[in-house]
DNA sequence: ATCTATTTATAACG
DNA sequence: TCGTTATAAATAGAT
């Protein structure tokens, strides 16, 4: 793909075959990786070189798993709760887990947004309540520093414009005077620019 | 890898997820072939999508005898580097897993118990942590915007700035010519004000 | 699906 | 194998 096409046919040349063997390879598998990252996706290559040797990848649980999926996928074309049940175990423990941390985090989402109705409140819960209200209170400080920060800039972008146009009136006042016309001297200069990339 | 460098990060939005991964299958799938034929690879990938459809490809034999061949050469040599990897990975994966259900199982004992749980402080302490990172998930994006307003209007300040220094040079010029003071045609003009309010 | 502006991948070479 | 560079491919975002 560089410095010439290459023809679709084996390589002839060894030492070429190999050099191209090895970074093909690489970027296959990065691709591979990268295909599972950005879609969610679980994906296993395979490579057996010409000499035999083994590479791969498998992105999520083990090559087994996988290819076990893929047995159950491929020879009933069927897929469904089953087969999820019957992946690796090692696929099938994150998965679990995952679900069971997704789960504990809703119920604390839910105990700490004030949501139970008969909770003991004690002491410390009080002090975790106060803790997360204290969170917030450093990012909502944060936020508003930002939106003191915007506000500043576009004061500062109001003054300038007006500088801007006070100078563009004198200059053009000079300019009656010399008789000089308006363009030679830069008065039409144009400085206005969009100014409704973000909605507030 | 156009128009936009892009994160290596899941996609969240579902439609420009599914459309790369369309783009990135084929691609991915081309490429495999491609090394099979360049480099007289045997090649196999197996591509689970997000929603368990099964695309596969497999250049010489069957999926099954690449697989056969797969598991002698696992089996008989010890794992790759990439499954090497893999597997330590998934290992970590696990025991973080673990170990966060086990705070958060902690926390929700304690919670809802009624403080009968005995959580360290320490323990709490990374509850709070983890109760920030939460928070910050859900509010980042919202700051990711705001600092983006706040690059934008920093831009345009550059400019009005820059428009106003070439527009001063300008009358400053045409005083001389008229041999007027400086100061009676307002070249002294003050508009700079402080920049440093916040630092980020 | 099709069209580009860009980012990536990589062939040739040292 | 590693680094560099010119060029071919892939592809993100828009249509």
């Amino acid at each position: 793909m560089a410095r010439g096409k290459v023809q679709m046919k084996r390589i002839e040349n060894l030492v070429h075959r190999q050099v191209t063997f090895c970074k093909r390879r690489a970027g296959l598998l990065k691709k591979a990786k990268e295909l599972s990252i950005l879609c969610d996706a679980d994906v296993g290559v395979i490579i057996f070189s010409n000499n035999g040797k083994l590479y791969d990848l498998s992105t999520k649980g083990s090559m087994q798993g996988l290819v076990e999926r893929y047995m159950k996928s491929a020879k009933g074309a069927q897929v469904s709760d089953e087969d999820a049940n019957q992946s690796s175990e090692s696929e099938e423990e994150i998965a679990m887990l995952k679900q069971e941390i997704q789960l504990l985090q809703k119920g604390l989402r839910y105990t700490f947004g004030g949501g139970s109705g008969n909770m003991t409140v004690d002491e410390l819960d009080l002090l975790e309540k106060h803790l997360e209200i204290w969170i917030h209170n450093i990012r909502s400080t944060k936020i508003e520093i930002m939106f003191q920060e915007i506000q500043s800039l576009k004061n500062k972008e109001g003054i300038l414009k007006a500088a801007n146009e006070y100078l563009q009136g004198k200059i053009e006042e000079q300019c009656g005077v010399l008789n000089i016309p308006p363009t030679v001297a830069g008065c039409s200069y144009q400085l206005t620019i969009p100014n409704e990339i973000f909605n507030f």
